[in-house]
RNA sequence: GCCCCAGUAGCUCAAUGGACAGAGCACCAGACUUCUAAUCUGAUGGUUGGGGGUUCGAUUCCCUCCUGGGGUACCA
């Protein structure tokens, strides 16, 4: 089934072709003019120029041509050449109809399905997660759900981080503190114990005392980097204890991804391809295109037509280690051979900019990357505080994820008091609602911002229940869902769509031919906010649409019906735009 | 210094080069013996950072300046 802009913009790009002009002038579009019709078609003014024409003239002759159509019920010509078009009731009608016949509510999947890998965890080994955290998974899980629904063979990778600098610090710092064990001796030859050393939150306070310690104290840098260097070649203590601190990291990390809901395929990191590195940079060496400066093994990457500065690709430091370019690089190796991957898209914050820049280069020059395969950094914004500078908790910390999820179904469930709902649940169900709610106030106040910006962290948004919230959309999809319940309790049953006679029917009907535009522009953009824009536009109309037309008080039972019908395709979009942006709706609230 | 990004209502943010720059929050005035008021209706609120330019048309493209943020080979 084809989105309903596209069959309109068909229509008027045969109808400039009967006239003599290019096709790609028929664009048509949703209205920007409510008031002066459903959709537009600009196409008439920018042919003008290209043909030297008075552009009223030229849209004249288009919308002649399209009064031959009966699907429209006015076609109206304005300002200096806008086509107005608007749709007969019974036509719109008719083309919900069809979607909500169709089992991907009228959204065609791509074309050309490819296999893609989404990157985009930016968790840590031995760094708990806090809230700059948030925007990778959330954004990340949305593009990978989002590219999986439209068809694509879609695999999810956290890529861990933890094979750098940081657990050089940590392994210093742990030695400080306990220096007997057998981990740091390197004379030590028998098995290493099972049994981690140290828990989880063991580690979530050593990694801060230690990277504080590394920027204030240079011997212990030189240490933490050295403990890095070693045990990437492979000191057998230091990769005991490693193994330690990544098994322990990791069933702390799934545990608190889990908890928001986000999930992926592969939990493989920059260790991964170890065994890869000495190969790969062989190879690079072999092509030529690496060189030696200052004791370090560097590709360089820039072009001569470049218009700004681009340093070189650091393959190995002067002290042996490899920093995560290098990874980075013999990562995409391995996505490209292993998994065939012909897209790959990095969910990271925009400070990475030019580090995945000169990845790509060398990744593309040096052809470990096909000319064909897609390398994009989806970059966002950073998180800042109200003063417009990086967050930090009125301690001056960073916040935890785990506390914020803790505040944030906290603030549900007392919201659920206040207004006395869920009161006759069961605790476990109220818990249930509370922590949809919350994750969904978190979510969508993510994602309701542009990617590519910063924004700022503001907890009383994240925390917020009232207006364009994710608590609002949870709240218009459960609505729907009860009067469905009822309706089907009376032995009510949804029925063929009959054209709209209420204003806000008929705009909801709109909007909802409107899902595929929503979700290829998403898709296209990689940026899930227009998902959110589309849920809260149709939510919104929704209400109206409650508030105008009382189902289930209605005596004309064939309008009853379709205004059932046209409740449950509601929710059904509800469903898949929430889950797309990786929002749960609760059975009732 | 050089490079990149941003600047739109009091606040947080929208607006494929198109029509009258839109939402939410906050503030003000209304609608609940309810299909769940976490809702809905209405009102107020703007020299789109300043200045030039391109265009029939600029929040959008170009130049310049101001302000803020980020990056700038051996951290990630």
């Amino acid at each position: 089934m084809q989105a309903l802009t596209q069959q309109l913009t068909t229509l008027a790009g045969e109808a400039f072709v009967q006239s003599g002009y290019d096709p790609q002038y028929g664009e048509v579009t949703v209205s920007n003019r409510p008031d002066l019709g459903q959709f537009q078609c600009n196409g008439a003014l920018p042919a003008a120029k290209v043909y030297g024409r008075n552009p009223r003239d030229i849209a004249q002759q288009i919308a002649d041509q399209l009064q031959a159509q009966p699907i429209f019920k006015e076609i109206t010509i304005a300002g200096p050449g806008f086509i107005n078009l608007t749709l007969t009731d019974e036509f719109l009608a008719g083309f919900v109809q069809q979607m909500a016949d169709d089992e991907r509510l009228g959204v065609p999947p791509v074309v050309q399905p490819r296999r893609v890998l989404v990157d985009y965890g930016g968790a840590n080994v031995a760094k708990p997660m806090h809230v700059g955290h948030l925007r990778a998974g959330i954004i990340g899980e949305s593009i990978r759900r989002l590219f999986d629904y439209m068809g694509d063979d879609v695999t999810g990778d956290v890529h861990l981080g933890d094979w750098g600098t940081q657990m050089g610090q940590v392994i210093v710092e742990l030695q400080r503190r306990l220096p007997d064990l057998p981990y740091f001796d390197a004379s030590y030859t028998g098995p290493y114990p099972a049994e981690s050393p140290i828990t989880l939150a063991d580690l979530e306070e050593i990694y801060p005392a230690a990277s504080a310690q590394a920027k204030e104290n240079p011997a212990f840098a030189e240490a933490a980097r050295l403990a890095t260097a070693e045990l990437q070649n492979g000191r057998a203590g230091y990769r005991a204890l490693w193994q330690h601190f990544h098994d322990v990291s990791v069933a702390g990390l799934k545990e608190d991804y889990d908890k928001l809901d986000i999930h992926f395929d592969l939990w493989l990191g920059e260790s991964d391809v170890q065994d890869h590195l000495d190969d790969m940079i062989a190879r690079l060496q072999a092509q030529g295109l690496t060189s030696e400066s200052d004791g370090a093994l560097i590709m360089e990457i820039a072009e001569p037509d470049d218009k700004k500065p681009m340093p070189p690709l650091i393959l190995r430091k002067s002290d042996g280690a490899v920093l995560y370019g290098t990874t980075d690089l013999a990562t995409i190796d391995m996505r490209v051979q292993e998994f065939g991957s012909e897209l790959i898209l990095y969910v990271v914050d925009h400070r990475q900019r030019q580090h995945f820049e000169q990845v790509f280069r060398a990744a593309y020059k040096s052809g470990i990357a096909p000319a064909t395969t897609g390398l994009e950094h989806n970059y966002f914004g950073t998180m800042n505080g109200k003063d417009g500078k990086p967050f930090k908790t009125r301690e001056g910390g960073t916040m935890k994820l785990k506390d914020l999820i803790v505040l944030v179904i906290a603030a549900a469930l007392a919201r659920m008091a206040e207004s006395h709902v869920a009161e006759g649940y069961d605790e476990a169900e109220r818990q249930e609602i509370a922590r949809m709610v919350g994750l969904a106030a978190l979510k969508y106040a993510d994602l309701m911002n542009q990617r590519t910006k910063d924004y700022v962290f503001d907890l009383d948004r994240f925390s917020s229940f009232e207006g364009r919230t994710g608590p609002y959309l949870l709240y218009t999809a459960v609505r729907a869902r009860s009067i469905l319940h009822k309706a089907s309790a009376q032995g009510l049953a949804p029925g063929p769509f009959l054209p709209p006679t209420a204003d806000a029917e008929r705009t909801v009907m709109l909007l909802l031919t409107g899902l595929p535009d929503a979700l290829q522009q998403a898709y296209d953009t990689r940026m899930p906010n227009h998902l959110a824009d589309y849920a809260y536009a149709l939510a919104n109309e929704f209400n109206r649409f409650y508030n105008a037309c009382h189902i289930l008080r209605e005596e004309n039972a064939a309008v009853q019906a379709s205004w059932l019908a046209l409740t449950q395709l509601f929710r059904r979009v509800m469903e898949l735009v929430l889950h797309l942006l990786g929002i749960e709706i609760p059975e009732r609230m």
